[in-house]
DNA sequence: TTACAGTGCTAAATCGGTTTACCTGTACCG
DNA sequence: CGGTACAGGTAAACCGATTTAGCACTGTAA
């Protein structure tokens, strides 16, 4: 393996110090009134032996590695997939790379995420919060490190957040759902005491009261298969067999419940209509297509950065506490339009 | 910001050497000689400060950053980020963590990106190649680097390849078709040198020819939208009514396939079978469900992060040229089941 | 008594940058 | 001529770990 040049061995080349060399490397060269002339041609021999700066000493002194530590419920997920890929890209622009680790919501892994990427000095933290992790922002917030929180957040910290108007988006769902002729209105979500779910319900609940109706909810728990979501969802279609209209509280869930409508050999939209939480580019391929609340996912992400950078460009460091909610979209295809009450 | 503690202030405090306190964090306790009282004593101070040792400066002395860079064509395709997601959590088991970025299958991309993973230090590279960077990869097994290409690779590199057998794969979906009473095969793919697309080719061209069929091929240029594709295949079904079956080379060309037969209002398989290369959750979901030549998507991931893991840790640093392919497997769904010419 | 081995521990160099504090020489002013 | 300002640079400390080389002491055998 050839020995990578260093700025030393550069400024020995050009007898002149590495001090020199850094100043000049750093566009610092008329400030620190190094003349024009030397600093050409230390450019000039930099580029021709294709230098290129070790990133690790320079962090070690600096104490910025310009690196950000991304924690997701998991990377495989459309929804997170898509994010990271916007997030990645608009740090990249900004000389910031990532570390996506994914916490499948367990509340040990992301603290072992979190004190493992602690380790590895990232500069700021984007984080879609598993339950129990409350303490661990704190320490970080404490130690003054930029976090910003999405999809979901904790009311009690002093963090940046930004997530989608959960209430309203199941709300407007449910209430589509009574106006085309449904009138036992399912919620199907998860076991989940994350605030996204939670209002989510709220907004399902919302609806169903001030409209008279009947609740139905079944929570599924976190950790199952999709066999094992389409079981328990079929069971429960088999249980309340007036049901004729059910949102779902994630894409996922959507999915398993396509399945299960299948296996009881139910007509979508007629039987039964469904709206998912969370588009999906393939819901609009579907036969029938299913309706879904959409949610910003470029918006989302870009404000995500866009907080981020902010903090991490400041020189005023203290916290600031911030909750961005953008609205979603209710996208109406054939599995939920069965014709007005009118 | 608390000052976070160094292994110097740890050494201040119990006055001994800050070497004791390395070695004793290394667990080289026994070798060095460092008395098992002492030994203790520091461990038990270290975990009541809960001190977290700066893995920037580790790197930094010892060279290693336990970094791997990997670069996949799009992080949000449900194909690459499944392989991340396995990937990341394999590397995390051995204490490495990845920086993931997105090629966009765009050559300047990759060699910025390459770039960037150099100044960075990262250990090994995990490569899904674009076309055109045959050289810089050259560069760093010249360097010595470990590195894995995936999906695709260039027969000319000394590296290790982990791909499937997309000739095999083809042929046999072509071959389904025409047992499935289809004589009009069509393959749409992209325009791509990319080996791994050229099998496909091969594969396909391979099943025609044996068979004495016509063939009809459609390449679609990379960058296009979805409603651009849709678009293109549209037209190709509508100059080539006589088609009674299609193998798409990817997963969203199947996608904009199936809008394009929706627009014509053909049926699925009776007007036309189809087949996808790559398969996806969804694909079982659609009606009618759609067959798929699946990829090992965990054994290919397995695979790729053995082999890196292996040549990181390997002794023997000399290169090894190694290209592992691993078998598709056809899923049969509706869209392709048409009844056999018997 | 000397020499040698082993025990227990540490000083200092090192990795490759950045940054602070200062040095030398020349020009200019009054 | 003395003093000041500025141009053009550099030496050395520093970031926080790892690692090499070796020091001081004790015990033991010759």
């Amino acid at each position: 393996m050839k020995k990578k040049a260093s700025i030393h061995d550069i400024a020995r080349q050009l007898k002149v110090s590495a001090t020199t060399v850094s100043f000049i490397l750093n566009g610092k060269a008329e400030e620190k009134r190094i003349s024009s002339g030397l600093e050409k041609s230390v450019l000039e021999y930099v580029r021709s032996i294709g230098f290129q700066r070790n990133q690790i000493a320079q962090s070690l002194r600096t104490g910025k590695t310009k690196i950000i530590g991304m924690l997701v419920e998991d990377i495989a997920d459309p929804f997170f997939s898509a994010i990271a890929r916007i997030v990645e890209e608009q740090a990249y622009k900004e000389g910031y790379k990532i570390f996506n680790s994914s916490t499948e919501n367990d509340m040990h892994k992301a603290k072992a995420l979190i004190r493992v990427l602690r380790e590895r000095q990232v500069d700021g933290y984007i984080i879609a919060p598993t339950n129990g992790i409350e303490a661990d922002i704190q320490l970080l917030i404490e130690d003054n490190f930029p976090v910003v929180l999405f999809d979901r957040y904790f009311p009690g910290l002093a963090t940046q957040n930004v997530v989608v108007d959960n209430t309203g988006g199941a709300y407007n769902a449910v209430n589509h759902l009574f106006e085309n002729n449904c009138v036992h209105i399912a919620l199907v979500t998860l076991e989940s005491e994350q605030v996204q779910m939670q209002n989510r319900l709220n907004g399902y609940l919302r609806c169903i009261n001030e409209n008279q109706l009947t609740q139905y909810i079944l929570r599924i728990p976190y950790n199952l298969t999709h066999e094992e979501r389409a079981y328990l969802i079929n069971s429960f279609l088999t249980a309340h067999p007036a049901l004729d209209g059910i949102l779902f509280a994630t894409n996922y869930l959507a999915i398993s419940g396509l399945e299960a409508i299948q296996q009881l050999s139910l007509s979508i939209p007629e039987d039964i209509a469904i709206v998912g939480f969370d588009d999906n580019t393939h819901f609009a391929l579907f036969s029938p297509s299913i309706s879904a609340v959409a949610q910003p996912i470029a918006a989302m992400s870009e404000k995500v950065i866009e907080k981020l950078m902010t903090r991490l460009s400041a020189e005023d460091k203290t916290t600031v506490r911030e909750t961005i909610v953008l609205p979603t979209q209710l996208i109406v295809r054939q599995s939920s339009r069965r014709g007005s009450i009118v």
